[in-house]
DNA sequence: GGAGGAGATGACTGTTTAGTCAAGTTCGAG
DNA sequence: CTCGAACTTGACTAAACAGTCATCTCCTCC
């Protein structure tokens, strides 16, 4: 990492401070400090605190994209990928725990929920972000429906419920440091999609 | 109103620029003008800002908590009070739109998401009033699986598991201004249970 | 009517904030 | 070696920030 070695450890330390605090209790010299990095550099790299921001939605959007592609992918039976996916969340904030010591639930939705209309860019990119999660259930309930797995009902709007319950799941995880909660997930997830359980090919 | 006019000004402005925006967004000199009280007045009532926001929130709860007692009253059955409180969801943020022009979710769990430690009496202010929120719904279903109109399981975990989805539900219909979702709460609520629908009695 | 307290006022302090800038340093290509 | 571009640096500004305070204005009770 020769190029971007300063912007890196900046992107990084934006991440770490505001998901295991918020947006608004972080400033621009709090995540100098921590990246080691001089307020001079930081205007070099970034045209202000919200671009950077915006950044760091971007980066770590792109670390975990890959393993939604992987949870999702279309060569597996549309209900595994949930199964998958249901179980993914507490896996994940599991590792999340170990490295930050807390539950810190989805980073871009505790910055998007915090920043409602404020600064445009980053509710704009927290949004599109979400949007982007909520079409991976869509997709795998829509398929689920196709294929006759599950009943027929709008996949739209199912996917914003079912979505719904798992952002409030990730958030009530992370304001109690609740990893326990998130391990109820799968269950409750498939009762309301209406169904008993998982399939059996995907327990 | 005599006593605390230029008080109960600012605690209304507290609740209407906190709410709408974030906690971390808005200063004491924003509530000041909003209220039209002057910076004396304001430290001549509260101690700091952290202090009056958790007079807010006390305050906001005070007006919420008398409409929860009648919906989840004992004297009600208990699947019931379920259903009046799914119902009531969409109807309460419906007004909420009508007041602030948009929809708002749970003010408490607006501000209980972002600060999660940082003040510590604003933080411990409103996860005691989640919790107490969600003390209801653990009764109802409680009442509910001792009289046998909903299978036994861990009332617990089920009311944090219904929690999570209202919560979910709440800011995601904030974060989208989608008065729509909360249509839906009813239906996937009564999945999430595992049950098909609401009790006839109930509808 | 006078004493006293609750409340109002605006100017004040010291700190933190985001953002700027001119003068540096480093380093690879020509 | 030299030039320029990428990068670094620390001092700087102006605004916003939370919080303070002496002084004033009422209103009430004696």
């Amino acid at each position: 990492m020769s190029r971007g070695d300063a912007r890196d450890r900046l992107i990084q330390a934006a991440i770490d401070l505001i998901w295991t605090s918020s947006y608004g209790a972080v400033s621009v010299d709090a995540i100098c400090e921590r990246a080691q990095v001089r307020k001079g550099s930081f205007y070099h790299f970034f045209a202000s605190k919200d671009d950077l921001v915006v950044t760091a939605l971007d980066t770590h959007w792109s670390t975990r994209r890959p393993v939604l592609d992987e949870i999702f992918s279309a060569s597996r039976p549309p209900l595994q990928r949930l199964q998958r996916y249901f179980a993914h969340l507490g896996e994940r904030q599991g590792e999340v725990r170990e490295r930050y010591g807390r539950v810190l639930g989805c980073f871009h939705h505790a910055i998007g929920s915090e920043c409602l209309q404020k600064p445009t860019a980053v509710a704009a990119k927290a949004q599109e972000l979400s949007l982007a999660l909520r079409r991976y259930l869509e997709t795998a309930l829509r398929d689920a429906q196709a294929e006759g797995s599950l009943p027929a009902s709008d996949p739209v709007a199912s996917a914003k419920s079912l979505f719904a319950f798992v952002t409030g799941a990730l958030t009530q995880a992370r304001v109690h440091d609740d990893l326990e909660l998130l391990r109820q997930v799968p269950r409750t997830g498939w009762l309301a999609l209406g169904m008993a359980g998982p399939p059996e090919s995907a327990a």
